[in-house]
DNA sequence: GATCAAGGTGTAAGCGCTTACATCGACAGG
DNA sequence: CCTGTCGATGTAAGCGCTTACACCTTGATC
């Protein structure tokens, strides 16, 4: 009835059909035979699986997934790699998805304009999805969680329907507002990307103020890149009321404050301390090294894996919200250190 | 005969079928209202649309798949995300793929065991796959090559039956060796991690090597990381017979040395010079900023990713070779640069 | 008014795989 | 020797979708 014995050497690849009257068997056999369901005698194993290697026959991903109702693939939507924090989560995340047995599908939104088409073709794809913070508009973010895959946000705002993962930002930002009061800083600028309530940026703000008060101004950068915080900072440090202090909403952006400062002739941290966020590579290498706030950014990626594992095996309670612990890391940028500590 | 309605709220999604049945017409037509083929009538259409919208239907993607026998994605295989390279690359790969409709699934080959397995279960399930060299066995290469999806190696020496792509090595090491006898530097050490035969560090060593001859030597590193570049250059720079210049095989791998030369007192470039290859972001931060050679990383995904299309589009040949151009950056790290250049 | 072309839909055959269920021997217990 | 079991295998019904092909209207053409 079937013509199947005419795609001996199609593109697409040996199908199980062939493997099986190659054997001299039925195709049921040789998926048992492959995926260890169901009773094989040793001889007929033997057939099936010489005739799996003589065709190099491998199951065609599109049949099994169809057959089995799953995907065997995660997806995650961040806005961009260019910096170290999506790819450190990104490696994370891979890591343990591949150690479940399960691809990752990545998609970036980075300059996209058919962000919820692609969002949603996605989801379509894959059996569990973590997405960045304020990549997806709110909307669509509880569409998904109404009618997607599992749903893990991370570095978002707790939402109903969906599980949230994210590292502590008012504590440690409160503590380094703290450590920077300590070094006798008496005015401060946030240098921080136009921010989204209850995002990262957000809190760490919100920590800082918490401690400083009026003491501290927002000053909004483009991006959480080098180059727009070296702008903002370029513009901040030249004009009237420069602060003591420049907490920069992350690494980045505190690289590009002190490239600024130098170029304004200005010393860090003499003239202006700067602080950062994340502790990337670069951070230990900036001279002078940066003071930053450490956050656990694999273990984001991977707990997030492992929670949309638990999600989609059944285990696991579908509204979890998850916080990570973050240190303060003292480095030059925020001030030279008297033998003995600060507060002696 | 089936009991399609019984599905109505299931987890998995709607069908086509229930869609086609709230519309009162048949599936076949759903299927063509939604992707535009075959004609379908005003009236009709709206009720599919309606119904489509009513329901939230989006097309199971392992069907789509099965049907159309392809799976709208590709692979990509690295060896880690932890420096910017990849990332970069990774970034122009997924950027021109979805452009072109298809989604990225990631492979990182890093502390895993089972490459070979997880390779070809990639392979499986895209209709392209890029490969960036040394990630993947050279056998596992060849059968992919064969009877696999059309297949480009990234920065991989050229091989039968697949296309590759790269950046220019020789010439700019080359380049950047003369650039070094001109600063006065005549004794040299080339910093890098055991390198493959044909891979990018190797030509790099090839470049440099044919112009210093036998002032510079060889030295291996573990990784191409600042603290494999920071331990080894520690090694070297506190040993006797300390170079003029250290030549690194890429950024990370200066900026360790950089480090390690600090640490030991050394002024870099007043005692030793050093040099890196990529011109990642962290390198213009440096002090002193680290003279480098650029090459187009994110050209080198989006140039795998348009080879890959051509391949599966039927366009294109299937043994093309693409070297891109690289660019010297001279910074401060190799050396102070007298007004009007070296040469006069 | 019969003939055609073309538009609009439905039918059904796959795509490659998994798996419930049926079948068939062989062997042990009564 | 008959029956009950269980192991080993085959049969066939899907999984959700695309699409070739068949069928039925309509309206135009002569």
């Amino acid at each position: 009835m079937d013509e199947r014995e005419a795609a001996a050497e199609a593109p697409g690849g040996v199908t199980i059909y062939e493997v099986a009257q190659r054997a001299g068997v039925s195709i049921a056999t040789v998926s048992r035979t492959l995926r260890g369901t169901g009773p094989v005698a040793g001889p007929t194993r033997e057939k099936v699986l010489r005739a799996v290697q003589e065709l190099r026959f491998t199951p065609s991903r599109a049949g099994v997934s169809l057959a089995e109702g799953r995907h065997a693939a995660n997806g995650i939507v961040f806005p961009n790699l260019s910096g170290p924090y999506f790819a450190e989560v990104l490696i994370g995340y891979e890591e343990v998805a591949s150690e479940l047995g399960r691809s990752v599908i990545i998609l970036s939104t980075k300059g996209r304009t058919a962000i919820r088409d692609l969002v949603r073709e996605l989801a379509r794809r894959v059996d569990g999805l973590a997405v960045f913070g304020s990549t997806v508009p709110a909307d669509l973010v509880d569409e998904l969680a109404a009618s997607g895959p599992p749903l893990v946000l991370i570095s978002h705002a707790e939402r109903a329907g969906a599980c949230t993962l994210r590292s502590e930002n008012i504590r440690p930002a409160a503590e380094l507002a703290r450590h920077l009061l300590d070094h006798g800083h008496r005015s401060f600028a946030f240098l921080g990307a136009p921010y989204a309530t209850g995002d990262d940026v957000d809190q760490r703000w919100q920590g800082v103020r918490g401690v400083l008060g009026d003491a501290v101004r927002p000053v909004l950068t483009d991006e959480y890149t080098v180059d727009s915080g070296h702008a903002a900072a370029l513009r901040l440090l030249a004009g009237p009321d420069r602060p003591d202090a420049v907490i920069c909403s992350d690494d980045e952006v505190a690289l590009g404050a002190i490239l600024a400062a130098e170029e304004l002739g200005l010393a860090v941290p003499g003239d202006v301390a700067v602080t950062g966020w994340d502790d990337i590579m670069a951070a230990r290498h900036a001279r002078p090294a940066l003071t930053t706030v450490r956050q656990p950014m694999r273990e984001l990626g991977a707990g997030a894996a492992r929670t949309l594992d638990a999600l989609i095996s059944g285990t696991g309670a579908a509204g979890a919200h998850r916080v990570l612990d973050t240190e303060l890391i003292v480095r030059g940028s925020c001030g030279p250190h008297p033998p003995g500590g600060l507060r002696k």
